[in-house]
DNA sequence: CTGAAAGCGCTTACAG
DNA sequence: CTGAAAGCGCTTACAG
């Protein structure tokens, strides 16, 4: 008995169906099964060489494996065959925390990896463009391909990518050659969101923008602007409003607004970048009495946890956050078996398209209010 | 040039620093710097077995290693070193999703996780009885050691867990031999909030409670009944509703409470067994015209995320769900570097204090309530 | 100071 | 039908 085995020996109190104090291998079931090591590994793979085993032998191997409970050794087999069955998802860490938009799409990769078989390997990175380094270093061995959530490297900054592990890409501020970026039809989504805010009789309709510089706040902009103009509502640059992406900063961005123009009319409604400001803006409202959405109507975008999650719920664009994080797994997936087919047959960006997630939080309009200014 | 290098060439356009088609080995190093692999291998692991590397080579190594991006690859190395670098994490996804509950121990996890340089890989779990095979066979080599959040054998189905690899648990219901459990002071949370709900002049409070059968909300119930009791307000039956962990059945058991009760005199205040489950709550009230916290207090548990996306937000019992998690990798560690030592060092179960989260759903009682029937 | 060699536990041509 | 052998890319005693 070697010293490892011993040790091992005193790891846990003896477990109820405890086959053995280390895992069986190969060559112990082999040497059970009375046959070599390549015929184990046949049989249990299912492997289809020319070779043949004799269903006495098979049968003997199952039997031996069974018995020792043995599992074959991932390291070794990914050292063998060059893969090993995991994929990784980076995604930033905003403020030492992983929100809501990570967690739907995690929930749709999941999913998918679980499906195919495949080990999901978390990667929390501080900036994407500090830890570009990070993300080659990655590329070890340890996974056979990445799945980049809303990467923000600026054109002059391209990631550093390895060229033998594939990358997919969701909601990426840029395209990165041979990398296939999986996004959704946000301008389209911001459009039709403010056209269901007119089409309640809304008319002083704000928007309180996520961060800028950003392709996907960008896009919900150019939505907001084109439904007003379809519908020749004036464009008034005070209802545009730069806020951010977190509940935080919509509080803020709105608190703000109400403190400056005090007196001045109030939207009659706010479309709100994502659902995390929509939460900030509803509050900001509360602190000066205003209700929604009988005082005022508010709308987020995404469709997360959190639009579901208020009181009242949200009137939202759904952004179909779980198909996306499947997609990206079943592309990237392509990719690993075959690096040099799968390329062409997909378009780059894949477009998912979104819908419009009607519920309580837009009214009709009331009369026009103004706060008054002592308040 | 192998067929295999050759379809790798193909894998992607020329990329900038592409230092080639394949990752370098420790023997490419090796040729490149003139000397041994195992020279490489020292000096890049900074190993101090009695071997030496002179200054000339270290620094001729280094240069190459550089110069080519090595990174020694993760299988090669967990299979010499019987160990993977990684950490499981085992949750059961309920109706297709993780929820705010796992989010929040994840991010505790994850950056915990990335702190000691470990991977994080999630395992998404349908059912823990169903699953405890499967538990078992991802014990393969392809993590070091396993986290299982609220996992929910029954005594009679005991996991089937093997001994080469460490366990530790979260809100475990039940203990197992050898797998230390962290919890949290749920009961004494739940005494405390409704105390905290006492104090504001609140008589009739009610519970909402967690699924049956489970520790979790147990304990919340014997925290809720014993303040009453040393509060000297009776108990009353009516007043201890079932109802479960999501929104959904918050508000459905809310609702349903409602309408049998029709023309009773209504709950001062609600203690719900989660955050989700008093979102659904609040939104029942709000269905018949009741506002939080004017017309009736409600208060969470927990504190996810959803406590601070409600208007108002929820007071709640902050539980240290992120510190959980972090702990958890910790403890696990530890025995996974000593399996034989870490064991007796622990209590076993950890409990965590809790603490009251004070905020804006929970005012003052209003003057005795009571639903019209016929509405 | 340096390197040849064995071994980690698999897979896969290849030769009987 | 069956198995000995080489190889995946590392690490680590061990012998110069």
């Amino acid at each position: 008995m070697t010293n490892r085995s011993q040790n091992r020996a005193h790891q846990r109190p003896p477990a109820a169906a405890c086959a053995g104090a280390r895992p069986a291998t190969l060559a112990d079931v082999a040497r059970a099964a009375g046959t070599s090591a390549m015929s184990v590994s046949m049989v249990l793979n299912n492997a289809c060489t020319t070779s043949q085993v004799s269903p006495r032998t098979r049968k003997r191997i199952v039997a031996a494996a069974a018995q020792l409970q043995y599992r074959p050794n991932l390291a070794a087999r990914a050292l063998a065959n060059r893969r090993i069955q995991a994929i990784g998802v980076a995604a930033v860490v905003e403020g030492g925390e992983l929100n809501h938009y990570f967690l739907e799409i995690f929930n749709g990769i999941i999913a998918s990896a679980t499906l195919h078989r495949q080990n999901t390997t978390v990667f929390g990175l501080h900036d994407w463009v500090r830890d570009s380094i990070r993300l080659r270093d990655l590329c070890d061995g340890r996974i056979d391909g990445m799945i980049l959530l809303a990467p923000t490297f600026g054109c002059e900054a391209a990631p550093n990518l390895p060229a033998y592990v594939p990358f997919v890409s969701i909601h990426a501020n840029h395209l990165f050659p041979g990398v296939v970026n999986i996004e959704s039809a946000e301008e389209e989504g911001a459009y039709a969101l403010v056209q269901h805010l007119i089409a309640h009789g809304h008319r002083r309709i704000m928007h309180l923008t996520g961060p800028m510089g950003l392709t996907g706040p960008e896009r919900r902009i150019r939505g907001y602007l084109r439904a007003l103009a379809d519908a020749r509502l004036p464009f008034e640059s005070p209802f545009l409003v730069p806020a951010g992406f977190t509940t935080e900063l919509g509080r803020t961005a709105m608190r703000g607004w109400l403190a400056r123009h005090a007196g001045d009319p109030l939207p009659q409604a706010v479309f709100c970048a994502n659902d995390a400001v929509a939460v900030g803006c509803i509050e900001a409202f509360g602190e000066v009495g205003l209700r929604v959405p009988d005082d005022v109507s508010v709308a987020g975008f995404d469709d997360t946890l959190a639009a579901r999650s208020v009181v009242p719920q949200l009137t939202s664009v759904r952004q179909p956050l779980r198909a996306m994080g499947a997609k990206a797994v079943e592309l990237l997936l392509a990719r690993i078996h075959d690096p040099a087919g799968a390329r062409e047959a997909v378009p780059d960006p894949i477009v998912l398209p979104v819908e419009l997630a009607v519920r309580a939080s837009v009214g009709t309009p009331s009369r026009v209010r103004r706060l008054v200014p002592s308040r």
